[in-house]
DNA sequence: CGATTAATTGACAAAACTCAATACGAGTGG
DNA sequence: CCACTCGTATTGAGTTTTGTCAATTAATCG
């Protein structure tokens, strides 16, 4: 029984227990200043949209507990995520006037939200604040440089081996990664379809490299493999 | 006859003529004042490298003339292109200590060149600097958050297309464009194979939808079908 | 418990890749 | 100026991977 699948439409109730990782506030409101300036916190049912596509940006967002999707979707429906959202991530701040993609809950989360105006009015007052949200804006840069790679140059295998590695170190796992999302989600995020992801779990499985204790809950047997796979 | 073939050994030759586009110095160091603390420029030759990945960050770069690649290798040969640089474009600047790509001159090129330590700190003093930086790479990360969208959601056509008609909007192209690269770093940039790009666009051109006037010289014949093809 | 959604599995089709051959273009030397 | 070479691009034939469609099983929730 994950814990997080209890509780699914009740909207803005504190998940009980979500996914805190064991972390202190000050760790989750992360080492830096910046988020300190977000004080007004919000929760999201599963599923409930936190921004969408070309609305405007008027906030700026810390994920508290929860996950969240950052996804584009295309006129015929194809969809696209870009990244995923865990406790002590920072996401929303965007330069242009208009978001490109859109933010939901994929889990019941709890979310800080700041007004985008004063937040960047603050930040770019103070010098270290400003190295600290380019320096976060940067990371965020690289990573989705790197995924550019996974999605661009890898097979469904190498593919899912990055992310179950990736996983495994930003939901600080302990013997085995609960998986917030869906199969959709992992394969709207890998470039390919829920049959291939669903398969290529089947087959590192039977590989013993991965064990799928349930659906959602993954250990990793192997780590060796699917570094081996997922090398860049 | 494409210009910067003519030249494709002599280092540090300025190029002549190279990829400069129709707008003032002061334009090419864009708009910005960031771009004007960088004062020392060097020309690199046809696949001169600029930095490598794993290299330390010692610089930040901006282009003057020509054109960039920024690419990553896995290894065991494949490639992924996560961007081009252009003539006023802005790279190089980044948060992690060593780089994550490499960064070559496609052609002839003439790049600014500053110290990165000095660059930053200068930078950040400044307000208005240190939201302009900020702006600057946070454009660069929606710019590759779209291109995860091509990389995993979109089939061949789509990606060629979606590749021409922003290559048409970079290169201040007029009539034709004159892509800089060889078909091997379209395809790194597209996660596609040369002959896979190689057959789309013989494919759009006897669609109509584009003329192949030379193998690097191409001509739009039907923005509105190539606008449909790369529809997001 | 029964309805509904999510995930898996299989058979087949399609898109893109691989390998191989050929064509083209630019630069070189006779 | 022409033949030759070398790198780049195109084209074709056949294979591989992944996607599509359909059926089945498993999980979740009222």
């Amino acid at each position: 029984m994950l814990h997080w699948k209890t509780d699914t439409i009740a909207p803005r109730a504190p998940p009980f227990p979500p996914l805190i990782h064991p972390r202190s506030v000050a760790e989750v409101s992360p080492g830096f200043g910046i988020v300190s300036l977000m004080n007004a916190s919000r929760d999201f049912p599963t599923n409930g949209d936190i921004f969408s596509q070309y609305e405007e940006v008027n906030n700026v967002y810390s994920v508290v507990s929860g996950a969240v999707r950052f996804s584009r979707m295309m006129k015929d429906g194809r969809r696209q995520i870009g990244a995923f959202y865990f406790p002590g991530d920072f996401f929303g701040l965007e330069s242009e006037e208009r978001h490109s993609f859109s933010a939901e809950a994929i889990v019941n989360s709890r979310i800080r939200v700041t007004k985008r105006g004063a937040f960047l009015k603050t930040v770019m007052g103070d010098q270290a604040c400003a190295h600290e949200i380019w320096s976060e804006t940067a990371a965020h840069l690289q990573r989705a440089q790197r995924h550019m790679s996974v999605l661009g140059r890898k097979n469904a295998r190498e593919r899912v081996a990055a992310f179950l590695l990736d996983m495994d170190a930003r939901l600080h796992s302990q013997g085995s990664i609960d998986l917030p999302m869906p199969r959709r989600d992992i394969a709207d995020y890998l470039g390919l379809t829920i049959e291939t992801v669903s398969r290529i779990f089947t087959n590192l499985a039977k590989s013993k490299i991965i064990a799928i204790s349930d659906v959602r809950r993954i250990v990793l047997c192997n780590r060796a493999a699917l570094g081996q796979l997922s090398e860049s």
